[in-house]
DNA sequence: TCATTAAATTGTT
DNA sequence: AACAATTTAATGA
């Protein structure tokens, strides 16, 4: 019984017994507090994150104050190699809109899995590959996104199966979570969505929020 | 199991 | 930002 059997791992099963048991061996779990830094610009990558229960934003803060979110990572995302792959510092701030629990794997058993793992190699170029059509999409409409696009746009993400395979129809998440996402007011975020549950492309519920139609939700992604 | 209450979230102005 | 309505979770009989 390992968190892997809790919290399905699509990379983790890939991965030879071995393996498997190298990572179990050096993986940290964190029990981490809502609204708290996991990791902050500028630090050294010390590992890659896997969100196994909760919800972390990735943000970039301008000396001014100004900030703004990249994107939100739901329960079954992994992120940091990008800052691994190129043994750099974090070029954003990671941290939790509510209580998680955060893994972390050791840089050094990420570099063992990169030098034995096909598998593991075949996963993150999937995942980079799904990372940059997402901010392809996002900077083709940018400019004219207004608050409706950007709450669309924030949910269609989070609801992307190839990045985060264990949302499926209902991801748990309130509208003042989502309005941080999406950098958008909690009123604001209300409206947008009762406007997509008009168009029957969601439904509102406690606490949570059910998509009906995910397609028409990507192609909200497009239209803004 | 059910009723009461507090807390969280949503809906509206 | 404020307030009302609704849902959930916790408590105790």
């Amino acid at each position: 019984m390992s968190i892997f059997t809790q919290y399905q791992t699509p990379w983790f099963n890939e991965l030879s017994p071995d393996l498997q048991e190298k990572v179990l061996h050096d993986i940290i779990v964190l029990d981490i507090p809502a609204n708290t830094m996991i990791e902050k610009k500028g630090d050294k990558a010390n590992g890659w994150i896997g969100v196994l229960e909760g919800l972390v934003k990735v943000s970039v803060g301008t000396p001014d104050g100004k900030i703004t979110s990249l994107t939100g990572i739901p329960p079954g995302g992994w992120l940091g190699e990008g800052s691994l792959l190129k043994k750099e510092a974090l070029r954003y701030d990671v941290f939790t809109l509510r209580r998680s629990l955060i893994a972390k794997l050791p840089m050094s058993t990420f570099g063992y899995l990169l030098d034995q793992s096909i598998s593991f190699n075949r996963f993150l170029l999937n995942q980079l590959n799904e990372r940059v059509s997402q901010f392809i999409g996002r900077t083709e409409n940018n400019h004219l996104q207004d608050a409706d696009g950007r709450v669309a746009c924030c949910l269609a993400e989070l609801f992307n199966p190839l990045l985060y395979p264990n949302n499926h129809d209902v991801l748990p998440i309130t509208q003042i979570e989502l309005g941080y996402l999406a950098r958008v007011s909690r009123q604001r975020t209300n409206v947008a969505l009762k406007r997509l549950e008009q168009k029957q492309i969601i439904k509102i519920e406690y606490g949570a929020i059910r998509v009906l139609n995910l397609n028409a939700l990507k192609e909200l992604q497009h239209s803004y």
